[in-house]
DNA sequence: GGCTGGCTTCCGCCCACCGGAAGCAAAGGA
DNA sequence: TCCTTTGCTTCCGGTGGGCGGAAGCCAGCC
């Protein structure tokens, strides 16, 4: 029962169904529906969450019928945990009437140490990171098969991206991901390997086994350059942070214009800087010993992968 | 029954009790006591606020009996109710079975707008701002009397401060704000007036009518210098933000080693840039006429007030 | 071994949650 | 102006799920 601390808990599905968007028909809300085999609104607890699992960046203002309706729950029942939400401060009321997710959610969440904590000892780093390149740069931790960006500052005239902060993205696409796979427990890496790897463009890694040695770079070099497989014009450098046990807890990246796209950039350059970053940040998170690399094997070769 | 957004709920304490710490004392915990008149923790949703209240930054990482007794509820009542969340994701169970707050917390309270929705319109000028001082950068938001820090950033060998991401100070006491109680709504202003003003230093406006001329100086200057109130060594320069109704929904500020200190730095200096800061912020926010100012007043006049 | 402190499981009682239904209010549409 | 629709709020009786005492379990400690 005792769980590792990256794997929530033993009963949570790690691939948590994203909710298909709002019903917008007005669809089958019934009674019948609602009493036999639903995805967690058996107990008050779950029911709240289901409210909460409701917002959405797309949707982060609903009203109650739209909140009843997403959360399949009946009108009234929503009416009163909503009210109760919202007289804790969870939600938020706006003169329109809809409702939002409140600052005091927000304040708890702050205290989630795989977030926040990380966030603080590692900005004084991706501050100087983000000033030596004047791009994107990123700070993602993994929840099961994806990667949670925790933080991300952006340079206004930066390259565009996907990503956004408390937004998630499979692991195999991105630069961050990769890492964070590479290092992650192999039954989680086998797990992703089995599971099919949605395509994002032309370049983005679908073959398990070009995956698999694509991580077997990434732990040998301590470095992934992933080169426009979300979004051909950008290419990323990610490197892995490590924690107290000496585990990856956490990767960084910086995201610059692809060097086949005008105004590109040659990702070697970036490669020094961006690991020094994270050997900055793991060693201020109590990383055993800066310069571990396994003994066989060359200790700083900046040789870029793929 | 129609409230304002900055005002949660109705029926929501502004001053909610901050616990007074965890009771070490074995405490009556007593199924009389729990039974009859308690705070918040009559329905089930009160109780797991309940919970999620126990944490806190100093009580970031709690066992299940700690959060039992902090939240007054019956240990197996807790383990129900702890159990559930951690099944969510609200709370993470460490390898040493000590329960924290969970990602998937952090998560959606990412979608508060209040908070990341505003960070994120604010953000590039934060970094402008910081870069041009390479102090320390604040941004806050009102909630009730308080003012809550939504960003900060700040340099390793800036004057240290004891505000925090997600953390709290009473309004009267801080540049940010008196900046935010200087525009709050009047019943705010005087609710805070009528109040006991605590003292942090022996700078700190206690005199409420000291306070209101002061409140009425930032009115007029659109600008709050706040000189060692919370900490003698530090003084902070804090400008309004407005919204799209024009409202002040936010405030930023700086803070640097106070010019009575060694080190110091005259505030006057800083003036133009926070509010030019602040500016370019409610304009991002949509505020309708950035040269908005009352009239009957000269529109830039630097004097540092106090 | 005995003890203490903390975690987990069990199970029957009973109360608080549930949600259909009715009542309101505001916004179109004829 | 009246009628309809859509959405929000309130009410209230039935009942099922939350409740929590008690007992069992496991480490760590004297």
């Amino acid at each position: 029962m005792t769980t590792d601390a990256t794997q929530p808990g033993p009963a949570r599905p790690v691939g948590r169904p994203r909710r298909p968007g709002l019903p917008t028909g007005s669809g089958l809300t019934s009674s019948v529906a609602r009493r036999s085999g639903r995805s967690g609104g058996e107990t008050v607890t779950g029911r709240v969450f289901s409210i909460l699992e409701v917002f959405d960046h797309d949707h982060s203002a609903l009203t109650l019928t739209e909140i009843a309706r997403a959360a399949s729950l009946p009108v009234s029942t929503a009416h009163r945990l909503v009210g109760e939400l919202a007289a804790w401060g969870a939600l938020e009321r706006g003169p329109d009437g809809a409702y939002r997710i409140g600052l005091r959610l927000w304040e708890v969440g702050s205290l989630a140490p795989r977030s926040v904590g990380l966030r603080e000892r590692a900005m004084p780093f991706l501050e100087d990171l983000y000033e030596a390149t004047r791009q994107n740069v990123q700070l993602a931790v993994r929840d099961g098969h994806e990667g949670v960006y925790v933080e991300r500052l952006a340079h206004p005239e930066a390259v565009r991206l996907f990503s956004r902060v408390g937004g998630r993205w499979p692991l195999h696409g991105t630069g961050v991901g990769q890492v964070l796979l590479a290092f992650a427990p192999p039954v989680v890496q086998e797990s992703v390997l089995a599971s099919p790897l949605t395509s994002f463009t032309t370049r983005t890694i679908t073959d398990p086994a070009v995956l698999r040695r694509t991580l077997a770079g990434i732990r040998r070099d301590g470095v992934a350059v992933c080169d426009g497989m979300i979004d051909l014009a950008s290419l990323s450098v990610a490197a892995p942070v490590r924690g107290e046990a000496d585990s990856v807890v956490a990767a960084i990246s910086v995201v610059v214009p692809s060097p086949s796209s005008p105004g590109g950039i040659e990702p070697r350059t970036l490669v020094p800087a961006v690991r020094a970053a994270a050997r900055g940040i793991s060693r201020a998170l109590g990383a055993p010993t800066p310069s571990r690399t396994p003994r066989a094997v060359r200790p700083e070769v900046p040789r870029p992968s793929s």
